[in-house]
DNA sequence: AGGAGAAACACAATCGATTGCATGCCGTTT
DNA sequence: AAACGGCATGCAATCGATTGTGTTTCTCCT
């Protein structure tokens, strides 16, 4: 009985019941100029022959389409995953479609695909920047035509946009305090590229953390990799290690390298946390795993997507300003374990800093 | 100088150059019945104009959009976010954009979400199924309209669809085959549901790498959960460690719950692999990092994804019919670590069967 | 009663690219 | 010289929904 080949459009609908494609459309979209009975019969129809809209048409008609573009460096990392997982739910709730891109941390893929998602119509934007990105100029396209886009995570070092993130800076001295609090009196750091905001933010929280306690700040154990693999910070401890005059306590910027340290001082035979305290970043689930549990900053990555999408909304419904600024800053936890746990607290320190949405200026 | 508000168009393009609009579409396009002075001056110009064209307008007239659909259970596990990370990169290298959902493992979801796709006009799907689903009645919205659908991982149990996996039946086998090469005599099992076809081939190979070494199939330590998550893994392993008559050899068919019983054994102080040796499946990062490290199956995840795209992009081009079958099988690796190598091996064992495409019936 | 105004709907243009069907022109064949 | 065929291009319809601008028909008010 039912068509199966072709779908059915709006025009079907009106010729069954003898009004307008017009009207339809308006009926269907709730527009106030059509009578209530009109629209219960336009949508009972509608349900009955199972129609859907063409969301294709639509979006060339209104040149906006329901869907959010997100560009990241690379999909399959754990606080990425976990960040897009959140977009989509969020994005899903809302009706809109979550086109995916990878940088690969090269700004000139990222370029390039910014490009495709332009070319998509994408209503918005969310983006974590590729490592290599230093300058922001391709991102014009997207806020020159009124395309809202919000950073997440990796964000520029630049006024004037929209940002989703955490306090890198207080998460930093809050996870140096800590080494500090177990008796750390020597702590290194291990970094990412200081042209990204976030290990920057780390950076000169580790360092506020350790001038707030009266300790060296020696520049000789603050490393830095541009890409904080499990090579990389095999590769700093050992070098580190290999000094004259190590440190008894380490704050990574990210788990992985944490984990390598962890696995390379117990290659060596030294004690964690009693000779060497380790803190990472992230909150990965390795952390669990390690022997022993590695103490971390836990970052909410699926919420953090989430509000990266309501942002978004609230631009595309001028509920915020798109030429503004904002930022939405998400808490963060010490989350406390065996690799840095001196004193067997076992426990979990709060950072004591609660979600804040401000707009700036 | 440049417009920036509008893009431009190929009618603007034709103007310039004093020919029709569909001259220009024809020369972008390389038709054949255009001539080749025509076609370098378009194509020149349009570079010259910075023209893009509108996907949206072409996907409305040709019915077709060149988006690829991927539905899966969970963006943010390891196996899945580098599936998806080879689906983007096959993807953007042939031109396609790539929209993601998420199941849950749920099959309402998974059904909604299916609609939701639909109504976007993919071109293809690439399908990971839920834990849940059971009978496949919602992917006949795809096949029934002639949009190629392409499994992968966790596939229908049933004929004439396409596939790609690896042959889980083999890989278990194998896995299986080396505990008992290593003097397992009594090995436990921890499967998935068996609705799934993964989980239940890895539980026949295990099976019959029992049957063929001539070990007693006691299904008091076969074991199943619907979910395998840690805390799952970590209740299998009490159960069957709770039995008067406890095995010597687990294989798991995933990771999680791999780690989950390492770290269950290690707490009742059994000696790993001495007394108990322990594969899982997946080759997750967390093997690595476990103490000790954990012997597992390996996948090609990535390559799965970028597999799966090359063959909906062949039946798009028709080089496959899309309703005929088709099955890319992978092959994968039984990577042999401390948790089951008893001989001190350190080695890899490389289970022997190439990739192989074949076309069924 | 005359007109203002609103309620409810129809008409037709529009978004930008694609494509079947002409059309004009030139050269070649018979 | 008529006819044919192919090459290069133009014309106009089309995809399905949206929306500005009418056009009715009523109601209400002075």
């Amino acid at each position: 009985m039912k068509d199966k080949k072709k779908g059915v459009t709006i025009y079907d609908l009106a010729q069954e019941l003898n009004v307008s494609p017009s009207t339809v459309s308006r009926a269907l979209n709730d527009h106030h100029s059509i009578g209530e009975n009109t629209k219960r019969a336009v949508k009972q129809l509608a349900k009955k022959r199972g129609y859907r809209p063409n969301t294709i048409a639509s979006s060339l008609r209104t040149n906006r389409s329901k869907s959010i573009g997100v560009m990241v460096s690379w999909i399959n990392r754990p606080f990425i995953s976990s960040l897009i997982s959140g977009v989509e739910e969020a994005a899903r709730a809302s009706g809109h479609r979550v086109i995916i891109s990878q940088s690969h941390d090269k700004t000139e893929l990222e370029k390039e695909n910014l490009q495709a998602l332009y070319d998509s119509r994408i209503s918005s934007l969310i983006v974590s920047l590729a490592m290599e990105t230093v300058d922001y100029e391709h991102f014009d396209l997207f806020t020159d035509n009124g395309i809202p886009v919000v950073f997440v995570d990796r964000i520029p070092r630049k006024k004037g946009i929209h940002k989703v993130n955490i306090n890198n800076f207080n998460a930093a001295f809050e996870a140096t305090e800590h080494l500090i609090e177990q008796g750390c009196t020597r702590i290194a750091h291990f970094g990412g590229a200081r042209t990204q905001t976030i290990y920057e933010d780390r950076r000169l929280g580790y360092i506020g953390a350790l001038k707030k306690n009266n300790l060296d700040v020696d520049e000789a154990i603050i490393l830095q990799a541009s890409s904080l693999h499990a090579e990389e910070g095999l590769r700093l401890t050992e070098q580190v290690l290999d000094m004259p005059h190590p440190p008894n306590g380490i704050f990574c910027a990210n788990d992985t390298a944490a984990v390598s340290a962890i696995r390379c001082a117990k290659q060596r035979g030294i004690k964690i946390p009693e000779d060497l305290a380790i803190i990472g970043f992230n909150n990965d689930p390795i952390c669990e795993i390690i022997d022993p549990q590695l103490s971390s900053v836990d970052h909410p990555a699926a919420e953090m997507g989430m509000t990266a999408v309501q942002q978004a909304l609230a631009m595309l419904d001028g509920r915020v300003a798109t030429e503004a600024s904002s930022m939405v800053t998400l808490s963060t936890k010490v989350i406390v374990r065996a690799s840095s746990d001196r004193q067997k607290l076992q426990s979990r320190k709060v950072a004591e800093e609660s979600a804040v949405i401000r707009t700036e200026e």
